[in-house]
DNA sequence: AGGGGGCTTCAGGTTCCTCTCAGCGTCACT
DNA sequence: AGTGACGCTGAGAGGAACCTGAAGCCCCCT
């Protein structure tokens, strides 16, 4: 999961993101509007967090842009409550929630958690995969094997999910990079087979399959006995 | 996959090679407009990265040239933010999409992977061939021949992938060379023959047939029992 | 300040692909 | 039937891709 932060207020943009990570999400920062935009357009990400005063443009005018030229990615607002700007105009450009500033940490994760999960849920995909005895719950973030939970680190579960969204197809090892860790990532890609080899011994040798010159396979559920 | 690069700066043009080649297309590069130009024509690209500051011919004229002369070909345009160019007449040239310089690599892939995605879209293209009792399936870079899976490596794949494509054709030895490796490689065009012959071995002996001359082909589906 | 957990890098080892080569078979044409 | 061109295939060297244990770093918690 790839979010987007469009904020000025360096430490807060900052203290956001080492936040998010911490709970598994990749997150990319930028500090001024026109870059936002252009970034959001992308279409990489799966949610954008947008701060309203902004530097180059300002946030209603990135979220209107990006529902003009038909972008349906999620769009959290941030706003000041000093009442220069309207809540509901945020909702009017296109937003699908906003929080008013300042607020806790914890209600940001919620309403991010939320977000993702509404916008999982219109696009038909379940929160929940089932594969095999292989239970994977992206909304709580619980990893079950047969009855026995599995606990995953943050990464770990990072790069499961990628796998496990698109079970039996291969997905290459650019492709997790790129999902899983941010932009700036300059470091080694042998990252993923540490992952992978950790995923493999936590959960069960088999279920990773190696496709090698093209990247990873989870499974589709094995033969049923 | 086959891409191709025209852009005149060569480190550029050879970090992009590198980084497209790891995500399994074959990437070719050029370094002049005029020439970009003669070998786009030439139709055997899936799409065309095309710098708009170019020695010899700027890429606007390429892609206009392009364009008439019939070849609908993806192409993605990349400008540099100074002004000079307008992105607008990028998209008027017939561009299908462009990326203002500099951008991320992770944004290229992105797009790249977008327009192919439209292109085939468009042509119904499946990710899943059936042939017979032959079935390949590109997302899962799985074969099956009847029941059983038959496993194979990258290049393998890839060989099998260009005469499934084009099945009941005839598809040259050149051909072959030039989608699964990339046009500069210099070793012995036998290489193609060593792995037509280890697919007949995996696979079954009368299946892809030798059309001494020319090339080989895929029979179509094998007489019914 | 200390300890622990998670993230990342590194390096050694292993597996198994890839490509070349060379000799032989097969085909088409005379 | 002979001949040359073309194609087939087994063997092996070399190396790329991958796996994994160990260790350092950083951050957070105690």
């Amino acid at each position: 999961m790839r979010l987007l932060i469009v904020e000025d207020e360096k430490r807060l943009a900052l203290s956001l993101a080492k936040g998010l990570t911490a709970e598994g999400y990749a997150v990319d920062v930028v500090h001024d509007g026109r870059e936002g935009l252009y970034r959001a357009s992308e279409g990489s990400y799966d949610l954008v967090i947008l701060d309203i005063m902004l530097p180059g443009m300002n946030g209603y005018r990135v979220c209107a842009a990006l529902r003009a030229a038909g972008h349906d990615v999620p769009i959290l607002m941030l706003t000041a409550k000093d009442g220069e700007y309207d809540e509901a105009e945020g909702l009017d450009t296109g937003a699908d929630d906003y929080l008013t500033k300042p607020f806790s940490y914890v209600v940001l994760v919620a309403r991010v958690k939320a977000l993702l999960r509404r916008g999982g849920q219109g696009t038909g995909a379940s929160p929940v995969h089932v594969h095999g005895d292989l239970k994977v719950d992206t909304a709580a973030r619980r990893v079950f094997l047969g009855d026995d939970e599995v606990t995953l680190t943050a990464k770990e579960f990072a790069v499961l999910e990628q796998l496990v969204v698109r079970a039996g197809e291969v997905v290459s090892k650019a492709e997790i990079l790129e999902h899983v860790w941010d932009f700036a990532y300059e470091g080694d890609p042998n990252i993923v087979e540490v992952y992978v080899s950790t995923l493999r011994r936590k959960l069960r040798a088999g279920l990773i399959r190696t496709v090698r010159g093209a990247g990873y396979r989870l499974e589709r559920v094995e033969a049923a006995r």
